[in-house]
DNA sequence: TTTCAACTCCCCCAAAATAGTGAGGGCACC
DNA sequence: GGTGCCCTCACTATTTTGGGGGAGTTGAAA
């Protein structure tokens, strides 16, 4: 993987590409031309915790231009500046790619240019860095098999009802009494749904829930 | 937009055309080609918690044939059953498309035939698909520009952890002692996540933070 | 026919989360 | 030099969840 950075970088002729995969266990998982120093940096700091890149590509279906994103608040342009020191670039582009069970993956190609520049760039070449984003992650999925999301385990239409009602706020009296059951009985598909998720409690379940896409918030 | 389905299902020479967009607030939405009486039914049985291309296409990322879904359970076998009564079809083949805050559309397409036949349609046609599908979501933009996600606002570095270890399933407990705070410091962190997220409990919080793509689990 | 999954209902009690108040230091931006 | 955000810590009382039991119906599959 390693060597098709290298060799995309230079057929791009830009600074810096990456394709960066966030595990749903919070794992992390990449490859790409950053430094050896940044990369450390970027884990051993957690920095995909307010890494507005990660975030703002995440809530997107479309390529974004780092320019678009929200780097307002105090710790993201900490973190913008010292990306900028590591020789990231001052341009961005990066395409999300998401699959099964919340798999989600970023490639990312970086710059130094003024920003017309880059948008030239960028549009020029966005057909083929959508493709390049798509091949990059079917390559990463082959070499690590592993990743492949189990296949989600499904909950009964009420287990649903129940876990679709807790994920947009109603405790357990008001889902019971939405969906015009006892309070016991909804504890029993809450507890049922908790152990088909293997989930410790009801956030937890609810976390796994959305995150594997049984349910639809 | 329902010009288009039946100009598009003419185009395509196949049985039906169908987009869906499933809102962040449990609404739907969409245009296409099947029968009234099915989409009453749908939307009255509230057919979108268990139809299993609703959730498959959720768990991907790429367009997926109705036969690689999982049809096994009870419910999911009698919704294919009547959804086959009420003239959908046999084969059917669904693009997902995903936007920022949850946003999740499905453009489908049906028809009736036997599956070397609709491989080949699906073979062929797959790109134009995928295209048709980006296309029918731009244009539903447009029609319900209300419907443009909020900007979800930012969570802070503590918050973020604080969400994202409640999201895996730790208590309070657990979660302050992972962060090695006080449990009391913690809950000014929840708290203050719960009001920038406009979260009614801390289930809520985790499932929006979720959907919002503000923590990565 | 049995078996099994899904759905429904009930009790008791311990554990955890939440509400409503506080307070103080640090740091950045205007 | 104020204003606001972020981080940290504290108390009390109430509400909500969770764990441990158990029991009965339906309907579809084996």
């Amino acid at each position: 993987m390693q060597d098709i950075s290298v060799a995309l970088r230079d057929h791009l002729a830009i600074a810096h590409v990456a394709y960066h995969w966030v595990d749903s266990a919070g794992d992390q998982y990449g490859c790409g031309t950053y430094s050896i120093a940044w990369q450390e940096r970027y884990i051993d700091q957690n920095y995909v915790r307010i890494d507005p890149v990660v975030s703002g590509c995440y809530q997107r279906f479309h390529p974004v231009d780092w320019k678009q994103l929200d780097w307002s608040s105090k710790a993201t342009r900490a973190f913008q500046t010292e990306s900028i020191e590591y020789g990231i670039g001052n341009q961005g582009f990066s395409v999300p790619v998401r699959g099964p069970n919340g798999q989600f993956a970023l490639f990312t190609v970086n710059h130094s240019c003024d920003d017309a520049m880059w948008e030239t760039f960028t549009e020029t070449h966005r057909r083929e860095l959508i493709l390049i984003a798509h091949y990059l992650n079917e390559k990463a999925l082959e070499f690590e098999p592993s990743r492949t999301p189990d296949i989600a385990q499904a909950l009964s239409p009420r287990e649903v009802d129940a876990m679709t009602l807790l994920a947009i706020g109603y405790n357990r009296a008001q889902v019971a009494d939405t969906l015009s059951i006892s309070e016991h009985t909804l504890r029993v598909y809450i507890e049922s749904a908790r152990f088909k998720l293997g989930a410790l409690n009801t956030t937890h379940a609810v976390a796994r829930a959305l995150t594997r896409g049984l349910i639809v918030v």
